[in-house]
DNA sequence: TAGATTGTTAATCGATTAACAATC
DNA sequence: TAGATTGTTAATCGATTAACAATC
């Protein structure tokens, strides 16, 4: 639906949600300026990117902070609640299940699937864990519309070969290997590790 | 030193590496377009990517595959240890200290700091636990170079601004906010939940 | 009113892609 | 040789920035 926005700048919208959001309890409003300041950046890009979203600034005054907290929220589907799944409970998988962040966003962890005996069937920060072979079954009995993958990169693939033909619609991955998805298949890649190498190679 | 190399272009690095890895075994030689068509790119993006490491194709025949990894592992500093240090031992920090990946890029997490007296002074995956308040002296004695910032929001610029001032020289923060730090000092910012909410913002 | 700010249109910049000569 | 591939130069595309009219 939202097609039409750089994902360049879709990326920024967080960012500036988070900024404003510290701001809370302070000036009814802020502009556009205020705004590049804080964050180091270029107002007219504040502007364009504040554009995609239904927020409307006033000339003079600028933006009302709780009115563009709100637009940014609405754009971001934070008022729209979605139901996400984590596979694999290792020690990443685990992190995720305990991290309070994604509710922020309208977005519910609600289970675990992994493939290890020892942890199906029980709960981590009170989320269930499952079997990763059931993943088609408990994906629909939940709602589950936000994969995150947390396995090897050596079963990454299979999970989300599965993941495709069962109505999730977007992965956040983070094994280190392209996945092989349908072209409108979203995905994101997260990789830990070459994150740290690339600031590494940099110094 | 490589400050002439887009980021963009650097981000691609480890993804051609992680590629070119899964291959072993395979054949001698590969070629820019065979990368291109795997990874779902333009082949002469790859080409231009890889010319800013040593890697030297050999026309009619492609990239020798082992000569490739080597010159991106040398390229993003592989062979070249550099110890990092995790701030805020809490899920995420020891997801990360158990989190086998680093290694593949050099990088060797050799400690954590946390405030919370009851991990101070322990043992997270073989890593030691040390008090925050004691970073600087922890730093320099461990050599630390790079430093990855898993504590709660409200308190990263606090630890970032600790960190500048001890000789680290990159941070890759989690830590949903924006840090202040030097103007040529390197930081990279992963927000996770806001990585998924992107992905919802989409569906 | 004068000045500050938005929102938009035009210009610039940088990254990607296309074209192609060189090579084996 | 013919054909495949590299590496480079030129063209294109998209994102950012600059300029500016509109507004209160």
């Amino acid at each position: 639906m939202k097609s039409d926005i750089p994902v360049t700048c879709l990326q920024r919208l967080p960012v500036y949600l988070n900024y404003l959001k510290s701001l809370d309890g302070g000036a009814e409003y802020i502009s556009s300026g205020a705004i590049a300041r804080a964050l180091n950046m270029g107002e007219v890009l504040v502007r364009k990117d504040l554009a995609y979203t239904s927020a409307q600034g006033r000339t003079r005054v600028g933006y009302n902070r709780v009115e563009l907290v709100a637009a940014l929220e609405d754009y971001l589907g934070c008022n729209n609640k979605k139901n996400a799944a984590i596979f694999g409970a290792g020690g990443l998988g685990h992190a995720l299940l305990s991290y309070g962040g994604f509710i922020n966003y309208g977005i519910e962890i609600v289970a675990a699937f992994d493939k290890d005996p020892e942890k199906i069937g029980t709960e981590i920060s009170g989320k269930p864990v499952y079997d990763v072979s059931e993943t088609k079954e408990g994906v629909e009995k939940l709602g589950v519309e936000l994969a995150v993958i947390c396995v090897p990169a050596t079963h990454a693939q299979e999970v989300a070969d599965v993941l495709v033909g069962c109505g999730v619609k977007a992965i956040l991955n983070f094994a280190p290997v392209l996945l092989k998805v349908p072209e409108d298949f979203n995905v994101r890649n997260i990789d830990l590790a070459a994150n740290l190498a690339i600031l590494s190679s940099l110094i």
